[in-house]
DNA sequence: GCCAACGTTGGC
DNA sequence: GCCAACGTTGGC
């Protein structure tokens, strides 16, 4: 199982707009960035994911689960943009901020601190533990 | 609100 | 195929 991170504008799409979706799940759509999207691509059914707020919040807020995997992205009839289903799987006792993770040396090599731009990016099974255990939530 | 970083576009 | 110009994102 590989381990990921979404990145949304919560006034775009929220954690509690996600949580809302229930099993169900919802489309990742409106990635239009060609790495973001290969990323989701590699994706798998039942792999896991942060969902972090960017903006003014900047803090890993809950776990995901991909329960689609990349399909035509519904939002456009560009053939080029596809996209994976999400669902919330769980809340973050406590959330992780983008400076608790700088904090971390062990997280120094994540994505998020190297390429803050990028919406859809891999995290690896270490930083999963750490960020989880950071959050006082369980990693799987 | 600013600006750095990055990606994309289009002219040559 | 290069690169300048431009647009967007997101942290500060």
């Amino acid at each position: 199982m590989a381990y990921w991170l979404f990145k949304s504008e919560p006034s775009t799409w929220s954690w509690d707009q996600q949580v809302a979706k229930g099993d169900a799940g919802e489309e990742w759509d409106g990635v239009r960035n060609y790495q973001a999207r290969n990323f989701m691509r590699e994706m798998k059914l039942g792999d896991r994911g942060f969902f972090y707020h960017s903006q003014k919040e900047k803090s890993v807020v809950g776990i995901v689960e991909v329960c689609a995997e990349a399909h035509p992205d519904s939002t456009t009839d560009d053939p080029r943009w596809e996209c994976v289903d999400i669902k919330a799987i769980r809340r973050f006792t406590e959330p992780v901020s983008l400076n608790d993770i700088k904090a971390e040396e062990a997280l120094a090599e994540m994505v998020l601190v190297k390429n803050s731009r990028l919406s859809v990016q891999p995290v690896t099974e270490a930083e999963w533990r750490k960020i989880c255990a950071l959050g006082q939530t369980e990693p799987d």
